[in-house]
RNA sequence: CGCGGAGUGGAGCAGCUCGGUAGCUCGUCGGGCUCAUAACCCGAAGGUCGUUGGUUCAAAUCCAGCCUCCGCAACCA
């Protein structure tokens, strides 16, 4: 019986279009999958997308489509892209299909039974209009609801509970003592942060909003994110339900690969449950960073968007795939943009690669009309050539095992490179003048053609779309591109033919390249505002009548003094002259200002804010500022406008 | 003193576990080659390895302090 791997992605919320950031988990784990299919494993990957919750019910209502409606019409963009990505996925998991709605039901009172789910109390703030509620976290600055930016009040929500603690310990040792982590850098922190204070009881069920598995015994509620999302990697094998009978033959899955915004939930959460249900436990957790734009978070503003479409359609999904899989590291973000994907095309993929295919043919064609003749002379230089080609496949073995896809694309692009030296050391025109040195010729050309089949092997996991072009360019058939010969020299016809074909990566004008880029990036800004998904704009607040505003105090106060906050990061405390005295007020800028920025300007403070106490520090209002980025540029006025001027 | 990570030629990174001539990719400069997608190959310049001190015959590597940056957590009222 052949050996089984099990690889998931996430499963993606549907509350927009996919972009690159799903690209780059749904990509690492293809060429895994396509990797391991290749070894002979019989391989289960999976994917899908995660469709309840309240966000979706929102944007659904918002459009005025059923919130079924709604996901089915972005499953399909999700679905589309995928296929022009070439994942070869094998299931496609949506949190809407019966069979997953019904095994999580089982799953939801299979715990209640065993005793790990409670009924409890979930505290929180409540938008009474709204009827929603709200962590304070969720808070606008104002302390009021996020949606409708009225007031608040504390209310207590009648939830489910799933215990934690007495897992405790078991995923201490896990994450500690184990190799489920990968990088297991991140353990300490997650050890150090969410299980040494405790860890906390989980809130599994709302009944704040409808669009979600209703729990069977009692159905005012319904199952909220973790139990219903998190499943679905067992659900999909057939686990509680009818839908499929994989589970024995997969479970416990290899590797689940997720970017680190939602480790905490497959580090700890996840194997709780598992523990639970009293379930083997997954044998890797691949983590990996986000991509990132100089340093920065993606931004529309900062013009680095990146649409996988788009590129795709520029560049061919394999050459985004390749710069996906290349730049990415274990652990760390990696940093895109136009011009470091741009140079690594050039490069990379049309400079050693393709070329390498270009000259090589082309060098067949011209000293023996495209046939190879049989005769053979070995040389003392070919030995290098040949051991590292031969030892390739085993160490891109490793590298792919240990999910590090950036090291075994570096490791076969070593032997690419030492072929574009070869031709250098053997200079094959020189050869072809002599008619005496026919089958010495013969043989590096072959020596040539060996390494490319053996190389592009092994690509066509990660770049599935242009390798079989190789083939047919260096005359290899279907028998000789396999795992198994990957592994060994001299596979190929000896009198095997070659056929000139089409440029495979084209090599990029980067000035021309990234112009247009831009170009693109700014035809497709204007035309996505009104979009939520897309815009960078914060949506207009619902609109108020003038007395609302009425109620809000805006006074100009000049800065008297500021310092740090003691033990906060992002706190200035600011003493403003607001033309009644001094007012104390508290604000999040510490990132951005520093005292001599602030000393002596006039501000606008929101001044008749309720107190409140941050850090241990009272404030007494609120400083103007704008979000940009994520930053706060403070708003400064005039000098001349005098302190306690009201704004109307 | 909240928890953790990182500071290495112009850029991006490896090396640090187990001290011993500082390495890779891109870029720059010079040379070579002409089979090839103005590609390929060779060579050179360029670094007091964040900083200070300690251990040692010897420190990028081990130890201590400090500075800076980044995550997470708390706190952008």
């Amino acid at each position: 019986m052949p050996k089984k791997f099990y690889i998931t992605t996430p499963i993606y919320y549907p509350s927009g279009n996919p972009h690159i950031g799903h690209c780059y988990t749904t990509v690492a784990c293809d060429s895994i999958a396509r990797y391991k299919r290749m070894q002979g494993y019989d391989v289960m990957f999976l994917t899908g997308t995660d469709e309840h919750g309240q966000k979706i019910e929102e944007k659904a209502a918002q459009k005025g489509v059923t919130p079924k409606e709604y996901v089915d019409e972005i499953v399909k963009i999700f679905k589309d892209l995928w296929s022009y990505m070439n994942i070869s996925y094998d299931r496609y998991i949506r949190t809407t299909d019966d069979y997953h709605v019904e095994a999580v039901q089982k799953i939801f009172r299979t715990l209640y039974d065993k005793g790990y789910i409670y009924k409890g109390e979930y505290k929180g703030k409540y938008c009474t209009p709204c009827e929603s509620f709200w962590t304070e976290s969720q808070l606008d600055e104002n302390g009021c609801c996020p949606e409708c930016h009225r007031e608040v009040k504390e209310a207590r929500e009648e939830a489910y509970f799933f215990k934690m603690s007495p897992f405790a310990d078991r995923i201490e040792k896990l994450l500690l003592e184990t190799d489920y982590l990968r990088p297991k850098t991140r353990a300490v922190e997650l050890v150090n942060n969410f299980i040494k204070p405790g860890l906390e009881d989980l809130c599994v069920s709302r009944t704040s909003f409808k669009w979600g598995i209703p729990v069977d015994f009692d159905d005012k509620h319904v199952v909220y994110v973790w139990i219903d999302a998190l499943s679905n990697y067992i659900t999909a094998l057939g686990y509680n339900n009818s839908a499929y009978d994989d589970y024995e033959k997969f479970w416990p899955a290899d590797v689940h690969m997720v970017a680190k915004d939602i480790m905490r939930f497959h580090a700890i959460i996840w194997p709780a449950m598992l523990m639970a249900l009293d379930l083997p436990l997954p044998k890797h957790l691949a983590v990996h960073g986000w991509i990132t734009f100089n340093g920065q978070k993606m931004s529309k503003s900062l013009g680095n968007v990146v649409d996988p479409l788009v590129l795709g359609e520029r560049y061919g999904s394999d050459a985004i795939r390749y710069h996906i899989m290349r730049e990415m590291a274990l652990g760390s973000d990696s940093s895109f943009s136009n011009k470091i994907m741009i140079d690594r095309i050039n490069s990379d993929l049309a400079n050693d690669l393709g070329n390498l295919v270009s000259r090589t043919t082309a060098m067949v064609i011209k000293y023996f009309d495209g046939t190879l003749t049989e005769e053979r002379e070995a040389a003392a230089v070919d030995e290098e050539l040949i051991s590292m080609a031969e030892g390739l496949r085993d160490n891109v073995d490793k590298f792919v095992d240990e999910t590090q896809l950036n090291n075994a694309l570096a490791e076969i692009f070593k032997v690419i490179s030492r072929a574009n030296k070869y031709i250098d050391e053997t200079a094959p025109w020189i050869l072809a003048k002599d008619s005496t040195k026919k089958a010495r010729l013969a043989s590096v050309l072959y020596n040539l053609l060996e390494t490319i089949r053996i190389t592009t092997t092994l690509l066509s996991c990660f770049m599935p779309a242009t390798m079989p072009k190789v083939w047919e360019q260096i005359g290899a058939d279907e028998s000789v591109i396999n795992y198994e010969a990957a592994g060994k020299f001299g596979v190929l016809p000896a009198n095997v033919t070659v056929h000139k074909g089409d440029v495979l990566f084209p090599r990029l004008d980067i000035e021309k390249e990234t112009e247009e880029l831009n170009n693109i990036i700014l035809k497709n800004a204007p035309a996505s505002v009104g979009d939520n998904d897309k815009a960078n704009l914060v949506p207009l607040a619902d609109t108020i009548k003038i007395d609302d505003f009425g109620k809000i105090d805006l006074r100009v106060a000049e800065v008297i003094s500021c310092e740090k906050v003691p033990k906060a990061k992002k706190l200035l405390c600011l003493q403003l002259n607001d033309g009644f005295g001094t007012r104390q007020v508290v604000s999040g800028i510490a990132k951005w200002y520093s005292q001599e920025d602030l000393v002596g300007k006039k501000i606008i403070v929101v001044a008749n804010l309720a107190p409140a106490t941050l850090c241990g520090v009272e404030s007494n209002g609120m400083i103007v500022a704008a979000d940009v980025d994520d930053a706060a540029k403070v708003i400064f006025v005039d000098k001349d406008i005098p302190n306690g001027a009201k704004l109307r």
